[in-house]
DNA sequence: CGTATTCTTGAGCGACTTCAAGTATGGTGG
DNA sequence: CCACCATACTTGAAGTCGCTCAAGAATACG
């Protein structure tokens, strides 16, 4: 059902173009490790425990909830300089993998949480990342409650505000990975992506690349954020 | 569409059964100011500037989003001794409401950064409030992307493991907020909640009280969490 | 007790799903 | 380099769940 993709010519040049180190909030000040991971590698499972924090340096990395019933349900994507790997808990309710090579720089959450008490300024900073979490979060509620067109329509605005270049995203995830996050079917966001070009609000090179035309005429009508 | 209800019977008795103060994060360790709000009363507007961080001391407050075409939604629910308006913009991007007579504990957003700063145990546990904040947001993202009968039950396995009395929950919220925090219509939730009481997965004394008599039952065919 | 409001129920319709092919694309081995 | 296979993506037709529109029942409060 979700098997393993290839690394195609698309995800490459993805995974090339923020090849350049990203410093984050924790590559600046914390003593952690750098790990590197294939195309579909996993970083960390569902149910396992919550032991460290994760930035990504580069590539791209999504969260995966399967349910019990084997309904797929995407947390949330995260590129070059984002933080993941947030949990509340003691075991990681969703799992992390690599949608692309992807390379991660991972602290303890015990360090990270002990110098932040010590370092106002990294308490702040970190406050600041995960109340944007928050509000990610929040938008992606929203998107949910939208028809199949604003949804697709506000998930590229999304990642078009985070790794566009110029007026072109290309897509690190799948049109399954689409789907789980926007809780349709596959089919409806292929149908989706052909009306949204027949009504040439974008334009799709191939699959994987969308070019959006005019970012602020979409924003009006599927207002987000 | 969404006019003022009164403050009736069943929701007097809510405001009520948690008068007792309610000591949380801030309270025990901040000076700031309590305030009390009417049934409905506006705590806070949505686009309003980012000033204060707010504790629920008595009662329940909704967030709320009005979107430009008029379709309301429901970011989240609040009891008391939890925190809210934790945003990272300027602007709040929800407004607040207080859903009975509510009383609310209010700090100064800077004075708290700026104590935390300082105060290695007020950081980590805000940030505790936070990551479990981002927990229910994506819990309700993972709400949306089911069925009404499964997103009816897993809203009422959520506010009963919250609010409940036994295994009694006495609604504080209408019809009309369930509906725009699950992403349904009215009647969608009305026909739901006759339908789990057909099946006796619940009971309904009166519109805003509800018995879950087996909870972990639920819990398996709702997999909530 | 009357009226406003909330909640419930019904019938028809539309958007998305399901099931089922068909097409395109990237990778592999000859 | 090309033929082949696996996988991803697209398209079509029929079914279903939730929405819309409409009315009726229950509840709160003057």
């Amino acid at each position: 059902m979700h098997s393993q993709p290839r690394q195609n010519e698309v995800t490459a040049r993805i995974a090339g173009h923020r090849s350049e180190a990203h410093s984050g909030v924790l590559t600046q000040c914390m003593n952690g490790v750098r790990m590197k991971f294939q195309n579909n590698g996993s970083i960390y499972g569902q149910g396992e425990p919550v032991e460290h924090i994760y930035e990504v340096v580069r590539g791209a990395v999504r969260t995966v909830k399967i349910l019990p019933d084997g309904r797929r349900q995407i947390g949330g994507f995260y590129f070059a300089g984002e933080l993941f790997g947030l949990d509340d808990r003691n075991e990681h309710s969703f799992s992390a993998e690599a949608m692309v090579k992807s390379e991660v720089f991972v602290v303890k959450r015990k360090s990270l949480i002990n110098l932040a008490q010590h370092n106002g300024e990294l308490a702040e900073r970190l406050l600041s990342v995960t109340a944007h979490e928050i509000r990610r979060q929040q938008n992606h509620a929203l998107m949910l409650v939208k028809t199949a067109e604003e949804r697709l329509g506000s998930f590229l605005l999304e990642i078009a505000g985070r790794i566009s270049i110029g007026d072109s995203v290309e897509l690190p995830m799948s049109r399954q990975d689409i789907a789980d996050y926007l809780g349709v079917t596959i089919e409806t966001i292929s149908r989706t992506f052909t009306i949204l070009t027949s009504r040439s609000v974008i334009r799709l090179p191939n699959a994987r690349a969308v070019i959006l035309p005019d970012r602020s005429k979409l924003s009006r009508e599927f207002h987000y954020d």
